[in-house]
DNA sequence: CTATAAATAGACCGATCGGTCTTTAATGCT
DNA sequence: AGCATTAAAGACCGATCGGTCTATTTATAG
């Protein structure tokens, strides 16, 4: 045996990997079985073979998709020595993460998220999930954060996290569109500001 | 004459209100022929009497999901006096049509830019143009509430513009995703508080 | 090397896609 | 009312959709 993987294991991750950028820019309505079998070079038989029905493909080229832009993200987060540090990863990941997103179609979690939501319950389950993992995480930062005295007491955890997240993901829309990256600098460097400022040593009004 | 809009011109705004919510909720790709003929129980024949192209039926009905959001949302800004207040009035105004926008399917604006930047050029620039409109009103708005002393002179348009747009439009992604209209609200607490802290009588850090 | 099992090829299926065209019905003008 | 025009109906078109099934090839175990 001269791999751990079998021949249909290799070739349903060469599936996924050829396909989830063309998924993520075209869609679940948008890309056709044949836009799949041209991308792979394979035929109708084998992608079958390997997948039960288009949803299958669609849904794992989405956790293919979202595991990538996970990864890249935990990079940053490990270092940070403060929470506040920790949370800067998340706009300094995304500008760093940016111009590959673009090239593969842009965010998968707003792609899907927007195009699921009314047309494919099973998908809207997995973007809703992420989407609360991410949220769980920067709201266990946060709580951390006011453990540690290094964010004022009346700092509220889910506001914080969903504001990051609504503004990240609206961010990349934006600059994703116009083709400007300076844009979502702008973005990310005001949202960066109100990272600082959750800071106890900053008093509002 | 009874009527100053022929019959084809009433025929035509009907389909175009019938199918703009379907249209928004389900995409381009999403939405077939057949289901513009189940809504509006028309018939294939009436449907391309009216509109040349799929294409055109559905930028029609982005403009008229459009020009829907921009009316909710201009009702709240003529009636502040402060640029603060005038500013305040778009997240105010999507927490008023939050419940609509949902009904029909979400932010046409959102909608439109995830499904069309990668696939149809020419509702892409529509919303991008409209995008731009958005962008350049905030913009003049700020740059007013500068000269006038409002805000502090170090206050960047631009970036407060992207800043607000971008939060809104994340917000109402997540929004509509969970189904809790309560996180749009802490998000837009959030962006007023960042809206009034343009004043000058206030000193960050 | 051979037998068996797994993976791939591709013809084929009915349904539906967007779009056209001719016929029929409704409307508007005098 | 009657005629000209415009709108709507729906049969029809080729292409493509997602999906199935069988034949063939390829990989693997003994």
């Amino acid at each position: 045996m001269s791999s751990k993987i079998s021949k249909a294991g290799r070739t349903r991750q060469f599936i996924i990997e050829t396909t989830a950028p063309i998924i993520n820019r075209k869609g679940y309505f948008g890309t056709s079985l044949s836009d799949i079998i041209t991308a792979t070079g394979l035929t109708k038989g084998c992608i079958y073979g390997n997948f039960a029905r288009k949803d299958a493909i669609i849904s794992a080229a989405f956790e293919y998709n979202l595991l990538a832009l996970r990864t890249e993200l935990s990079k940053g987060l490990d270092d940070g020595l403060t929470i506040t540090e920790k949370l800067l990863a998340y706009p300094v990941g995304y500008m760093r993460y940016f111009d590959k997103l673009m090239e593969n179609g842009g965010c998968p979690i707003q792609n899907t998220a927007i195009e699921a939501d009314d047309t494919n319950p099973g998908l809207r389950r997995l973007v809703s999930s992420a989407l609360e993992q991410w949220k769980q995480q920067i709201m266990a930062l946060v709580a951390s954060g006011i453990d540690t005295s290094e964010f004022r007491t009346d700092t509220d955890p889910e506001q914080v996290a969903l504001t990051m997240i609504a503004t990240i993901e609206g961010a990349v829309m934006l600059s994703g569109l116009s083709g400007k990256r300076s844009e979502l600098g702008l973005v990310m460097d005001a949202l960066s500001k109100l990272i600082r400022n959750l800071s106890k040593n900053f008093n509002p009004s």
